[in-house]
DNA sequence: TTGAAAGCGATACCAG
DNA sequence: CTGGTATCGCTTTCAA
């Protein structure tokens, strides 16, 4: 089905091209009686403008990419809504993009990103990614990337992370004051920087009190978690539990109930992304990371690194705590 | 930052950008000499082929949008991926538009298709969306659409839902066959076409058992099932519980721990979009309204309509059950 | 086996 | 105020 161009209209009003074109975007050089009569064609004629073209044209896409480790119900469909109410006030579209935890997935996604132009690039990093190697050729092509949540040590890219110390620390010091003895930490893949940050956190501040002995264990996802506690020979020894996320909760508050250790008086602090929480117990106590609020700013940085055009003017990678 | 173009590989290697092209995509015609010479060349001075020029050219975006009545955690995040993993193996890429229960943003975002000439449309409709008004250019402009999840009733395009009767009926036998006496069942939003359908298979079932006693309450969010069951006074008498939706069972489950009631002899029976379950707990039984399969078929039929070309050779709208 | 050239649709510069 | 024209990068006949 052919649609209508600009060049259809300019014939049959018997105009010129760039006539046509002025006048649809109200240029005050086009006299309003021309103006009239092109938007009344355009009407009839179910005139849509090619975005192909202008985007060819202007060499902008207005799409830009995101990239996430993968797609959970805990985090990413907040960060999405947070990066949709930004993009879309600023006429500005995504394309998501899962690496279901692969680094090559991962790297190909850029190449993707590389491929189709995308005027900017959202990314959180799988647990294999090591480094930026990947996010160089980015950099070269001028393409405005900001690393949210999870990401690695690097001053390249701007990049948004939660204040995992000032969390945990909170965290821990419930634990504390509600006078915890032995106490059980729950914390996701070693592997990742945002694990090992909340770990050395919370281990410092409960190290702070000798008395209270600690243990901690990792787990890549819920079932591990649910497995690890299932094996766990002195349970119901512990007073005090901390998960340091939805996911790893997700597995404590199934090995509880099914021991019927909710409604007990073991206190249960949590680092949560924040959908959850409300529907598990309303005894255990909640560091909310918003990741509605990730999203916003994160894809606000972006808007501003597009805006501010001209990268030499643009100041070395900043660090955003949330 | 200027980038490598057809035409600059072509002076470099003083032949035409016809020859580089065909020699970037391994045409036939081209000498095998004259390949390697044009790869190199494309290697070494990072040639990147222009999306934008290419669908300008074609004709075709490799694009197709994808709108839902909002991000949830409940189902979106696993259509979402069973949609990634049929889009990203036929090289497309989708991008997510959320209508927030809007019907008025749900008809912008049509445009917004229109506009960016995606190659097809995945819709789950809101709750306010009527009728099909708003789909009928996206026919005319021969993009081909399909309906999943929710919808109305309608036969212009192919929709994809699940099966509310068989599910439901299966979830009222359960409750049934375990010889439950005196059961609570707990549906979404009494507007939803979804809650009234799944509200009459349950009844009829049920009423098939006249000495079985039923309640039926009706709760637009997960909050205001834990409100009702509050207040509600001969909570200890019910025997078996029924709840539509995850988001149903979050309050459901929220409201048993909080009395102690999880781990009883109470028979919980739930139609479930999937993810939660396994973390609540193991005597509640699921029938599993899969997302991620959801997202798959659709994605599955609308690759289909978008291969079938032509659409004067396509057969009439389908209607699948899940 | 290769090259020349038209053209996809919109824009913007330069002329008038 | 309006028109002519080159151009963005690539693909694709048509010729050679």
């Amino acid at each position: 089905m052919k649609r209508t161009t600009i060049k259809d209209l300019a014939e049959m009003l018997n105009i010129s091209t760039s006539t046509v074109s002025r006048a649809l975007k109200d240029h005050p050089d086009i006299s309003s009686s021309v103006k009239i009569r092109v938007r009344e064609a355009a009407e009839t004629f179910n005139y849509v403008p090619n975005d192909f073209a202008i985007n060819f044209r202007k060499k902008s896409s207005k799409v830009i990419g995101l990239i996430v480790p993968e797609i959970t119900m805990f985090f990413v469909p907040s960060v999405i809504n947070g990066i949709s109410s930004v993009l879309n006030g600023e006429g500005y579209r995504f394309f998501i993009l899962s690496s279901n935890d692969s680094y090559q997935t991962e790297k190909e996604h850029i190449e993707t990103c590389i491929n189709s132009r995308v005027d900017g690039v959202l990314i959180s990093m799988t647990n294999e990614t090591r480094d930026i190697e990947h996010l160089k050729k980015l950099k070269e092509m001028e393409i405005p990337v900001v690393i949210f949540d999870k990401t690695v040590s690097q001053n390249m890219f701007d990049s948004v992370i939660f204040n995992n110390q000032k969390n945990t620390e909170w965290s821990a010091d419930k634990l504390i004051d509600h006078g915890c003895q032995k106490i059980l930490a729950i914390f996701g893949d070693e592997n990742l920087e945002i694990t090992q940050s909340r770990l050395i956190s919370f281990k410092n501040r409960i190290e702070q009190h000798p008395r209270i002995e600690l243990v901690t264990i990792f787990c890549k996802s819920a079932d591990m978690v649910k497995e690890k506690l299932n094996s766990l020979p002195d349970y119901h020894s512990f007073d005090g539990f901390f998960a340091m996320s939805d996911e790893t909760l997700m597995g404590l508050h199934s090995s509880l109930i099914k021991r019927n250790l909710n409604n007990s008086d073991k206190k249960v602090v949590v680092i949560s992304e924040g959908n959850l929480p409300k529907y598990l117990d309303d005894t255990y106590e909640y560091q909310i990371n918003d990741g509605y609020e990730m999203g916003t700013f994160a894809a606000s940085r972006l808007m501003e690194n597009l805006k501010k055009g001209s990268p030499d003017l643009k100041e070395s990678a900043q660090f955003y705590y949330l």
